[in-house]
DNA sequence: TTGACACGGTCAGATGATCTGACGATATTG
DNA sequence: CAATATCGTCAGATCATCTGACCGTGTCAA
């Protein structure tokens, strides 16, 4: 698919490894604050919840999986009370998923680990070329993100 | 985990789209040059044998994943004709994966991809700002990715 | 207003990817 | 040579993901 470890690597695989280290860091902290039932795939859908309640269909799009499996994965979270659905006032049919007590919680830590992490990460490459890095990889969202 | 959709996203979230907007263009690729057999696990571990050949255990450590995956991916691959398995010289405890006669023709249409997609990328972002991106990757890959 | 179609979500079933734990065979090293 | 580490596999379980079918609600135009 692409180069063996030691060639030149195409940027989609250069992406992969920030990608996994900041959601491991993250998935390890929440295990250690008492959040330890919670998956990666589970953290993928829930860190797309809006303030105000995503509807499952926008979840499903956001993280790019179907709708199904985005339904799969809020039962689990509602199970696991991180999150509720609750009826979309505009829409009969829709409903809202958003983060319930215990999800508020664990998104706290989320942030404080995401915050620390970067802070690990600009240190690592200075504040000039990591402001770079962020410019560049929200410029190619633009054109990689199929949903915004 | 992280933000809704509109507030500022981590680096780490943000490098989820290049990545799997690369993953997705080399397998629609792959499959419509006939490679249709082959799933994103499996190119995620075909990705990273080198040109001699590589030791399972070191490739389910590129990967990420356990051996146990690895293997089983692997076998996969060569049941598809893609990889081959061959004693390593120097270790009788050891295998080679190495690519088969099928997987170096799906390695050359994936390279042709990434080629392609990259232009993309550059176009879009400008060659200097592409140039930034790809060194700031590449220096935090150091820090990122266990194995190297 | 009503019929055709789009959209939001769920159910059912299948497959794929991944892990933990245990194990046999070979290397390495003191 | 004995102790220990490494390489890979087997077995079994669980989680994630997809396709296809379906029901209820919204929308829009004739």
């Amino acid at each position: 698919m692409s180069d063996g470890a030691a060639d030149r690597q195409n940027l989609g695989v250069l992406c992969f490894y920030p990608h996994r280290a900041m959601e491991a860091r993250i998935l390890a902290a929440l295990a250690a604050a008492g959040f330890d039932d919670i998956t990666a795939a589970q953290g993928r859908i829930a860190a797309r919840i809006g303030r105000d309640g995503t509807r499952l269909t926008d979840l499903a799009e956001r993280a790019l999986v179907t709708k199904q499996t985005a339904g799969h994965l809020v039962d689990q979270l509602e199970r696991s009370g991180y999150v509720e659905r609750v009826p979309d006032p505009t829409d009969a049919r829709a409903r809202l998923v958003r983060m319930a007590r215990r999800g508020q919680a664990a998104v706290a830590v989320a942030r404080r680990v995401e915050a620390e992490v970067e802070a690990e990460w600009t240190a690592y490459l200075g504040e000039e070329v990591t402001a770079g890095l962020r410019a560049a990889l929200e410029r190619l969202r633009e054109i990689t993100d199929p949903f915004r």
